[in-house]
DNA sequence: GTTGACTCTTACGTAGCGTCAAGTTGCAGA
DNA sequence: TCTGCAACTTGACGCTACGTAAGAGTCAAC
């Protein structure tokens, strides 16, 4: 007994563009072609497709099922192997499924959707060849030292101190108070000791230039870029008269 | 202060290659092009950019993300419906992982890779449109009344019973066994109270001719055929003596 | 002027088919 | 026998979110 397409396409609960597509793949011939092109199978056909759908259900990937059809790999092994695919993505989803839900408690709570600046966010070693390159080696080493010996709370509170200085940098900004304003003028203060606390006591022109820096270069400039405030000249400003004045 | 493809890209943490990708789907357009065709970009893409990764993690399509920076969606709508999807999906996942767990152990047990014959998987329903061309509406009705008066549990047993007459074919077929042997014999009896049970007593030309269409038909056949037996033919035969001797 | 680092557009590849499009074939009724 | 409809065939594009060349132009530095 031989079927069409059609007639073992919807044995098997599938369409027969599918049997056509595992024809192409090589996952399932039919068993002769008519003069006429048509495909028919057999009673094996349906065996082997029904291994494939089985297969496919449980979310393994038609080049897998290849290997395991063609004798490449054993069926157990390879189920095992997907096995740690799935529970991989379950806990990627399970994340996932936590960070929408935390941020939409934040949207209802009428917070903004901002970049969540994580520890590697600000993680020096991101910028690492730059910091060689601008400020050289013994820089790059001192920063890193320190930066790994903190432990992550300190890490965390050091990266939440830099947020509430670029906060309060927007907010002072958005009332229109001037950058050489005692209260802008007291953020930079903060600033300054919070860059200072990482090894280097900036004098003036380092001040000065890494204001700049903020401007120019956009991966600093994100720091300073909030929802209302595209705060990074503002703060080059703030830092050159702090930098005039007290260094 | 305006930057290049690559210095945003970096900035943000993504590619150029993504920035043309959003440019060309309109979710982020250069601020200006040179009159080389170089990009511009500055902070307000930034801004926009960021915001776009941040939903972009969260799992958010481009299209919706697209729908909710154009203003046409709420973001915390928005992102409502897309956890709804994350969960369906970590369901999905989730019986997913038992399936394959469950059949790893099968597989270990020596058991044979075989199409689950699920509760729906014999589903009358499946089949309504044949079944009321072949038998009429009457046969049909009364055959879904008694499907749907049983409990789960009952249709799990039933549906079992099928499977031990199917196995009992394939074993007896297996065997070497003729048809016409009362062993077999004894399989096609039960095999015929089994129909019974649904409410329509075949005849002598009705289980004939249902020997028959188990042939002709890959959707029952594939009822008959197991790994190691491709018994169709088998059933029909067995089901034919039954019928002359019987009925 | 030459290198090297960027940039551009164009376009294929990915997984697993769905869905036309355009042309054949098979079967049944007039 | 003609006609019509259903089912069949081989392409080929579409979908996601870009990666990855290919081939060519641009810019700054040496």
């Amino acid at each position: 007994m031989e079927w069409s397409i059609h007639e073992l396409s919807t044995a098997a609960g599938t369409t027969s563009r599918t049997l056509r597509h595992y024809g192409e793949l090589g996952l399932l011939e039919p068993i002769r072609l008519g003069a006429n092109g048509y495909r028919y199978y057999d009673q094996s056909s349906l065996l082997r497709l029904q291994r494939i759908l089985i297969l496919r259900e449980l979310g393994v990937g038609l080049g897998s099922i290849a290997d395991i059809l063609h004798g490449q790999e054993d069926t157990a092994e390879a189920l095992r192997g997907h096995l740690e695919d799935l529970r991989r993505d379950q806990e990627r989803l399970g994340r996932q499924i936590a960070s929408v839900s935390s941020t939409i408690e934040k949207l209802e709570r009428g917070e903004a959707l901002m970049a969540t600046e994580s520890l590697n966010g600000f993680d020096h070693t991101q910028y690492k060849d730059e910091v060689i390159e601008r400020w050289g080696k013994d820089a790059y080493a001192n920063s890193d030292r320190w930066w790994r010996s903190m432990s992550d709370a300190d890490k965390k509170r050091y990266l939440q101190t830099h947020l509430d200085i670029a906060r309060d940098y927007a907010n002072a900004q958005l009332a229109g108070q001037a950058v050489d304003s005692d209260e802008v003028q007291d953020v930079v203060r903060r600033h300054y000791e919070w860059i200072a606390a990482s090894g280097t006591r900036p004098d003036k022109d380092y001040l000065t230039g890494l204001g700049q820096m903020y401007v120019d270069d956009p991966r600093f400039a994100a720091n300073y870029t909030t929802k209302s405030a595209a705060g990074a000249g503002y703060v080059r400003d703030a830092m050159k008269v702090y930098a005039e004045r007290n260094l």
